[in-house]
DNA sequence: ACATCCCCTTAGCC
DNA sequence: AGGCTAAGGGGAT
């Protein structure tokens, strides 16, 4: 199937998009990215005029790829809007095109609970072990691929079992919230439908999930644009960046230590909403790519 | 080879 | 409230 995009008016980099960090679930074998994407296997590549991608097993859901990939956000107005300073607008030259994906939640809220503390790499593996282990499988072009595990899935897992996908500590939250969303206390298509904090409340009442976990299930998956994650990455370059926007106590005290109460976390994070606006969490993920691809120096 | 640090942090204890 | 600490293990240096 294919999709065309006015990439004047639709704006849209499938590798800035896959490589950013938000996603754990894709490699680019060749020419072709190849993904999970809730039951199917999802391959993909961008031609000059557009996308074309296969799903395995074959469905005809026509916006399924409008849909993950956000294709009906106004990128050039969103863009317009976050490009406040010089920072911004050199990480949104050199990686035009980058999309927030919206993802599937309960695979997004069990994915940045195995983030905590961990590089990208490591993330990724232990995703591919839960879904391994617990997944179903599919075949494509004779390589395997696995699904993502439903939360009754999880929840009827032995601590042994998680901690073998190399989960460490993070073994025990994520059997605890699997039960609470197996058991149906806590349903999280009915956040999308919240404001901004009422949801975050909810999820920071899961085990393994802090602000920062809450913030990325919020942007990637529970359509919260506003939300602005604030990791090791984000909180060094605001500090060096955008120091006149605190007081000077704040700064000193935040800039000599490697960890973050809530209430400073809440801080850098608020800045982040008033200062980008609405669609601060695409300013976020433009400033995280860039710093990570060291495209800026710190 | 090997040590050491870092990692898209959270929770639990004072 | 906020400081301190522990918690897998892999990848980078």
């Amino acid at each position: 199937m294919r999709v065309r995009l006015d990439s004047t008016k639709v704006p849209f980099s499938l590798d800035h998009t896959l490589e950013c960090g938000q996603l754990f679930r894709w490699q680019k074998l060749g020419d072709w990215w190849y993904g999970v994407v809730e039951d199917m296997v999802v391959k993909i590549k961008q031609t000059a005029d557009g996308l074309t991608f296969q799903t395995f097993p074959e469905r005809t859901k026509e916006d399924f790829i409008e849909n993950y990939f956000r294709l009906d956000d106004d990128l050039p107005s969103i863009l317009d809007q976050i490009s406040k300073d010089e920072l911004i607008r050199s990480a949104i030259e050199r990686f035009h095109g980058l999309r927030i994906s919206r993802q599937e939640p309960w695979e997004c809220l069990i994915s940045y609970i195995c983030a905590t503390y961990k590089s990208i790499p490591a993330i990724k593996n232990m995703i591919l072990n839960l879904s391994r282990r617990f997944g179903e499988k599919i075949t494509v072009n004779e390589r395997d691929f696995y699904m993502f595990p439903k939360p009754s899935d999880l929840a009827r897992a032995s601590l042994r079992e998680l901690r073998g996908c190399k989960l460490g500590f993070r073994a025990e939250r994520i059997l605890e919230t699997s039960k609470i969303l197996d058991r149906g206390e806590l349903n999280l298509e009915d956040l999308k439908k919240t404001g901004y904090e009422k949801a975050k409340q909810k999820l920071l009442s899961l085990q393994g999930v802090g602000q920062k976990v809450a913030d990325c299930v919020l942007l990637f998956s529970l359509d919260k644009l506003e939300a602005f994650p604030v990791d090791v990455w984000i909180r060094r370059a605001v500090l060096e960046f955008y120091p006149r926007y605190f007081e000077y106590s704040f700064f000193e005290r935040v800039s000599s230590k490697s960890t973050i109460t809530p209430h400073e976390y809440e801080t850098i994070s608020s800045f982040g909403r008033e200062y980008f606006g609405k669609y601060a969490g695409y300013a976020q993920e433009y400033l995280f790519h860039s710093l990570r691809a060291r495209e800026i120096r710190l």
